[in-house]
DNA sequence: TTTGCCCTTGGTAGCGTTAACATCGCATCC
DNA sequence: GGATGCGATGTTAACGCTACCAAGGGCAAA
């Protein structure tokens, strides 16, 4: 590899600039700049000409430039703590993307429980952060909601349907997913299903359960409490849940955990019982993450698009962010996305006892 | 929120910056950019002055500027397939957190398979992409490390070690791990250890393999053949394996799954057969991915440190990337970080059976 | 004492892009 | 017909930082 020691000035990589697209297509650098940003007082000509040589060329726009100049860049800390591995990678990946298409910085931070996200939160507030991003549990702790409203930082909650002042949400609609779940199960023709709630401070709890009794309710079966037991939706906690629904009397043809750890646990439990799945006992869970998939057999579960909502929530935060700064009042939207039910191997008609 | 039309130019933000903190200092932006890059030659009085001086504003160097004015962003294209759901989960974080550290851009991209990681690269390349993150099983495929190779683009492959001319490696000693996990196994009191093989077609599959029989030899326990068996790395594939395992005759006390979602398949296994675990079984796991911690018992496994192995492939890229840029020869270093011996709740001394 | 060199610091000129304002031509209106 | 306005484009000056070169000062060698 030669040197490039003769080079005049400190230039080595010579990418394709804005002025040289300008020069190109014959207009200023400005026009081109203008073409770029999708500027609507723009001569569809000129537009095209200009899209032509940005073709030619190769060019790229160079981010630091750009967020240099347009003073446009943007901090959002992301605050997790419980890390159900696939949720995390999913929303990961989501906001890997879209800080990739904006120039957002990302600052990730792990932390064990609430009051150590408080305190993260006002370190980050300390370091300018300007926006941050929650996800359950902590996007249920009232006391971090408290303590952001107070510092007016600018926030986004995933999963957890929310609506105040400063804090928007992303989510799914958890109650009309679990009715759906819940409607299939009895479809198949169960009529005692069991069901595993989730942690109790956590909003979606009761939205799923209430999910469940509603579409009990439509189909006329008796909501009996013996049949929904406590979890916290961990394995663990989903292991006891089982086990108590297994050792009733008269015990449920389905359990539907409001979670897949759960459902992996019960599916782990029954097999201990040396009940087959499905042929004996159907089980569903929700949330589709990568455990559903890799244990046997694979759970019919409810599909949240979580890499979408972390994407979603980015957006969302730097649209508020940005109508702060240009004094705007910041908007007060929230986002709910679509789930999708999907089946696999662990549910079927009931009549394994027979 | 009153508008502020009246401010001469653009400025909305005013942040700190280096002419902030250096007329604080009383010394020149340049010394200030001196003393944040490290650079050696400033006095230690002036250096102390000027860290007082960071410290008391609270200044914080703006990347974009910093980027743009030294030319030295960097574009890395992260490639994975294999999506275990928590070594992704950890690579990311690794990731993210090295990119926000210094001016690298990453791009994240999912194929599903060979072919498709070959037309990914492909296209990276096109969009002028300068390195490439690689971990299993795309990191033992040839073909497209000679597809990195014909095209020229600086590489690291994390958790397979290689040694080329334009790929170095960022990995653990597999070898020594599964040899260190086997003697624990046998200083437990165990004779016959079943082993459950990975994927062939990675090249950590043969290193753990070997490490078991080393172990085994210097112990003085015959190698047999029969305890080995195959696997896939994947849960389903574990359940096969364990089910081999178990139906032997003469069946192993201990079985050490070359990975956790293995090894949590032969728990389940276990449990179907109503072989308690650790008492009638004792079985070992490799990665600790937090399936290891997910299900119980939780298990004995061996932790790779994923997020620091890909902090450390992203710095390892970035300097062969700067390296390349400036003309000098490409760095021809490999990393060997250290794992850890994790003891948790599945493993017990033999004599379940007796 | 002078010369030369190194150590430390400062000045200048960009890096590639966009905000804000200026300009130009042409159609519209009284 | 000249004022008015508007749509399309250009010009200028940053944005905050660092590469490069220059310069001052101290010290050792001549």
């Amino acid at each position: 590899m030669a040197s490039k020691r003769q080079l005049p000035a400190r230039k080595q990589h010579a990418r394709v600039t804005i002025s040289d697209v300008a020069r190109e297509a014959r207009v200023s650098p400005m026009t081109v700049s203008r073409v770029i940003n999708d500027d609507a007082r723009v001569r569809q000509s000129t537009r095209d000409a200009v899209n032509a040589a940005i073709r030619d060329l190769g060019y790229l726009p160079n981010k630091a430039a750009r967020s240099l100049a347009s003073a446009s860049q943007v901090q959002i800390g992301m605050l997790y703590d419980n890390p159900s591995s696939s949720y995390l990678s999913a929303m990961l990946l989501g906001v890997l993307e879209q800080a990739r298409r904006s120039d957002t910085q990302i600052v990730v931070v792990e932390c064990e429980n609430e009051a150590d996200g408080m305190r993260c939160i006002r370190n980050m507030v300390k370091t300018g952060i300007d926006g941050i991003l929650l996800s359950p549990p902590l996007a249920d702790a009232e006391a971090v909601l408290a303590l952001l409203k107070e510092t007016g930082v600018q926030c986004v909650t995933i999963g957890t349907r929310r609506d105040e002042p400063n804090v928007s949400s992303v989510a799914i609609d958890d109650f009309a997913a679990a009715r759906l779940m819940t409607e299939h199960i009895i479809r198949l023709g169960h009529r005692r299903i069991g069901f595993i709630k989730g942690s109790p401070d956590q909003l979606a709890t009761p939205q799923r359960l209430a999910g469940y009794r509603e579409a009990l309710a439509n189909a006329g079966i008796d909501y009996d409490s013996e049949l929904v037991v406590d979890g916290r939706f961990s394995y663990r906690s989903g292991l006891a849940a089982a086990e108590e629904l297994l050792a009733l009397p008269d015990r449920p043809t389905a359990i539907f955990a409001s979670n897949d750890d759960m459902a992996a646990a019960t599916v782990a439990t029954a097999h201990r019982h040396h009940v087959d799945i499905p042929r004996d006992l159907t089980v569903c869970g929700f949330d589709d993450t990568l455990l559903a998939t890799t244990i046997w057999p694979e759970i019919t579960t409810i599909h949240q698009p979580i890499t979408a909502m972390s994407q979603a929530a980015i957006d969302l935060l730097e649209k508020r962010i940005r109508a702060v700064r240009s004094g705007q009042e910041e908007p007060r939207t929230s986002i709910t996305l679509d789930f999708r039910f999907v089946q696999r191997a662990s549910d079927a008609p009931p009549g394994g006892y027979r």
